[in-house]
DNA sequence: CTTGACATCGAACACTTGTTCGCTTATAAT
DNA sequence: ATTATAAGCGAACAAGTGTTCGATGTCAAG
């Protein structure tokens, strides 16, 4: 089962209510007066809800700390908090605007070729596109695509496990590119790219680490690397 | 002896104290936050004070209720408190919209605390604003800025020379946040942090590399972690 | 029909946080 | 010097609050 785009009533609930309440009381609620107040009887389902809505950006909680809990914008938005006159000066902006919304298609690791993961372009969820500043990334929508790293495989390149990366669908690379290559036809790996001589020497981003020297025959471009994301809270 | 008509310094403190956590964490501040604060060792006495502040119609208090502290009007023209300012419209905005504008401050390096790069808030060059979904990092405009790394010295953080580092202001960190700490007076870095018994574990975000383990008090938290943004192409 | 993901639940537990107690110290008034 | 009041203190305790566990139910996909 995909995950749901939308928010469940309850959890549109208990968004509401937490705005209400810090009206009201100046603080935020606990995970009890939450559940009192949307119907729910066990402090282990409050928890789970306000776990996906952290997990879906509209709160952020502190751990192990009575009333850790606070809005977002997101959450701000959803709640229509901002007034009016402000509204209209965001029509004026918005125009000016551009955001490039960028479909996570699925996951990269060591042991699969981009082929396997992009079989099916025309369609992904819209709860897992990355919407980024067209100011931050060369590029249209319909070029790039976006993959989380699964496993500790490309640390050379300073990707980490769960990074986000950006690419540009390509084939070929140009010198000092940053791509994802199938290599030999059993590993991917993100390196630079450059031709020298008759061979390619494949770059790790970490200045520590050797480069590896091949025959091009044994390497297939599968995407250009344009921007690597971390999120990291 | 007559009441005193004045509040004490350390009444005022209180006071201020309160207003500047409210303003940082969403929710007033507990018991014990305000004695570390205001320097007041025990418990009673914070109550006590706030007992005192309570007669004097600058707070009101709920019984028996975690974090059960508000604001009087009282306290409120005391602390001089206003309306919105402009940035907090201005950052409705963006909100809105769902694009955070947030500030590229500067460099981050291996030798220079965040202070001396942070030194003036009030303005920066439009030109280097990080635009980015609001869906993709938690908090608001307000307490977000940006930083380009300089050098090599964040590899272990998996983080490269170049690339941006979203932050959070926070001079207080909870297990698992990834910060930036000003180490021993000499060396920044970004690890990830955890408390263990009464010292200190910073964790490189490398897996293959180990932990230092340090003393609190030769570690200066000076911001949260949110993101890793690196350009590539 | 089976399976897996999502959602719910009560209970127990761990930890946080507010309150109370008995005492000591500081200060101002007498 | 004495007394009354204000302020401070550590410790213990009570209550509040968040987290975890093992279990069950629902529903969509296969």
């Amino acid at each position: 089962m995909a995950k749901k785009k939308s928010l469940s009533e309850r959890q549109k609930n208990i968004l509401s209510f937490i705005h209400s309440y810090r009206e009201e009381h100046d603080r935020p609620p606990t995970i009890r007066e939450i559940g009192a107040a949307v119907d729910i009887s066990s402090t282990s389902v409050v928890n789970y809800n306000l776990t996906r809505l952290e997990e879906r950006k509209y709160l952020m909680r502190d751990a192990e700390v009575s009333r850790g809990i606070s809005f977002t914008d997101k959450a701000l938005e959803f709640l229509g908090v901002v007034a009016d006159s402000v509204n209209d000066a965001v029509g004026a902006v918005a125009a000016d605007m551009g955001l490039l919304k960028i479909p996570l298609r699925g996951n990269i690791g060591a042991s699969l070729p981009l082929e396997s993961v992009m079989s099916d372009f025309s369609s992904y969820d819209e709860e897992d596109a990355i919407e980024i500043s067209s100011s931050m990334v060369n590029g249209r929508s319909q070029d790039l695509f976006a993959l989380r790293v699964d496993g500790d495989s490309m640390i050379d390149a300073m990707v980490n496990d769960g990074d986000i990366v950006i690419m540009k669908h390509q084939q070929t690379a140009n010198n000092g590119d940053m791509v994802a290559v199938w290599l030999e036809g059993d590993t991917m790996t993100l390196k630079y790219f450059f031709y020298e001589g008759d061979q390619i020497r494949l770059q790790p981003a970490n200045p520590t680490m050797d480069p590896i020297i091949v025959d091009p025959e044994v390497v297939q471009v599968q995407g250009k690397v344009m921007m690597v994301l971390r999120q990291t809270a």
